[in-house]
DNA sequence: TATGAATGAGAGTTCATTCAT
DNA sequence: AATGAATGAACTCTCATTCAT
């Protein structure tokens, strides 16, 4: 009885937190960290200011712990397509087709792990590479090593390639024009890096 | 004479301003457009806070006029060494070379643009987008073109291949690690556009 | 309970207000409107700067929320002074002496309105005839009216006569010595305005 | 040949000090003391910012130069009007006319001397007083007297009502509409005065 | 747990004034 | 006498954070 209260209070405490979560991608997405406002924050919510402390201990740590959630909601995502397929080259195109429409469907969590990704304080950069630390497994494991074995692809590195192709994804991805619409579409980017991964001949 | 006077006048103004954007370079290249501190800036440019007022009405307008500055002199590094040759290729290879080249040398510089391109601030980003218009210029008609009519690369769009080739040189060029390092080095990058861009056979 | 709690709480704040209202009033009769510090008045009030802030969203919101305050203390302490009498002459009479009164017992309120009806900022000067209709309607239909219905007052345009009787009233009332006391006295200008308007014969 | 010279320097120098002044009077009317700023002043006379230093010590013995000269050239103004008839009657609504006009035509020193006379700023306030002594006698020894000896007006204290009267033709000459239109015409004002002035019977 | 009043450090910006030229 | 670059104190306003309720 005890345990079902509990179970009942952590499932509202999580109702809360999730709704800061959401109300804080979009406050950090549209503002980028340092304009951000807990006040808007909290308010988007549907709570009060003092509410987020009872949930993060800092702004900073808000904005890490949605980087968690991010990342890990973007790895599923980006997992799910990938391994759908046992083709590398499919895998590949998947890859990209998963990302950009990630970024369509949940532009403001997007949007705010790009400004993280891309930010000055070196601190919330490195948070985001640990969090995605799986999508870069990902497309080493996943893609790249099972491409190179079975010689579609030539021989690279693949850490440093999943490297390249992640800031291509994360460079390419980004790039919106006002109305939110890519300007690069994810069959081109992902061509393009298929005819640079191909082994020859 | 007093044309004298004014010249010289002129030159000192010059020197003042050059010396603030200098400052505000690496304060922007530090801390972020938000984080930087106009009294920071003045005084490491030798100056009171104030002087800055004098030379740029708003701390925007003082990144704006820096973006300005650094994509002039990143534009004439670039174009100097791309213009060395003739060979497409060769061109391609120094791009990247002189390109990695400037943000090793010009590292300040060359972290400010990269914030403000990457910045959540729709009015920075657009302007220097516009600020390296140029730049897109120097990719599409003096290495695409050429390389594409003597049959060297395949054909593709110019504009949207340069705003990939460009995406790839900023994303990857701009990731280092904590002793500013790159993380990638130009020529990988290259052989893997240029790869990307051959054409078959 | 709710209800109570909450009743409690704007009592609270209404306290703040007022006291943050009062200590402006001290501030911009003895600063003027440029002058005035909003750190000394948060400060005077006994709170810090940014409480004021909580109240008023700008310097300028809260020289105006003031003057409507004044305005309508003002005004009542004037109309229950001139409506105890059923004689216009003893209303006029009334009218100066509960003017100089208010003056003398609110010198702050008092001059923070003078300074702020002669301000040469229009939109201040404007809030302040607004916020002073009531008192030119009282002019109007409750002494000038009557007057001149009773025959005991000259026929003249009440508007424009309630226009001068309010700046001679502003006028003398706010003209004081270094010490704080009228140069004027309240029953010499009624007197003078009496003669003015009492009807020949 | 020195003194001549000199002479011309002098009015040279004098000329710099009349446009400065005439440029301060157009400030210091629209903007009030604290807003008006000496770079502005010192443009629209059509000088750099540092001249204006080498005529006046401060910003604030700007203004009061200013009001000496506004008083002076006001006060020979309301002069020459009074003193063209010598009927008490007459000379009084010459004041009020003479007043309205000059208000009407030097709009920019009325309006500087206005906003001084009603400043919160006790040191500004006082010069101004000082200033316009010569007016207080003029109504004073030229008209209240007069008035007075020739049995036409009753008898008033001549000082006091002087206050009186300078009170009330700056409080009815400084309302004005937003297009600069004077709320009461000074005829109006000269009958009201009179009324209230003129001996029983 | 949720609230929101209070805090106060900190920022950008203005501008009277100085002074070397 | 005229200039205008440099100065730096001063100000308004913001907002992350605290804490009593």
């Amino acid at each position: 009885m005890a345990r079902i209260k509990t179970e009942i209070r952590e499932q509202f405490m999580n109702q809360t937190r999730q709704a800061l979560l959401n109300a804080a991608a979009e406050e950090f997405a549209r503002q980028g960290y340092e304009l951000a406002n807990i006040n808007t924050i909290s308010n988007k919510a549907g709570f009060a200011k003092g509410t987020v402390y009872n949930y993060f201990p800092t702004k900073q740590a808000l904005l890490l712990a949605l980087i968690d959630d991010i990342a890990q909601e973007h790895f599923e995502h980006m997992q799910s397509a990938v391994i759908t397929t046992e083709d590398p080259i499919g895998r590949l195109e998947s890859f990209f087709q998963a990302g950009f429409e990630y970024v369509a469907t949940q532009m403001h969590r997007a949007r705010a792990m790009f400004n993280t990704v891309n930010s000055s304080n070196q601190e919330q950069k490195n948070h985001c590479f640990q969090a995605y630390q799986p999508m870069f497994q990902l497309i080493a494991a996943q893609i790249l090593s099972p491409g190179m074995h079975q010689g579609i692809f030539r021989p690279v590195d693949p850490m440093s390639t999943a490297l390249l192709l992640m800031t291509i994804y994360l460079g390419t991805a980004s790039q919106v024009d006002e109305q939110g619409r890519p300007w690069l579409d994810p069959d081109q980017v992902a061509d393009f890096v298929l005819r640079a991964l191909r082994a020859a001949g």
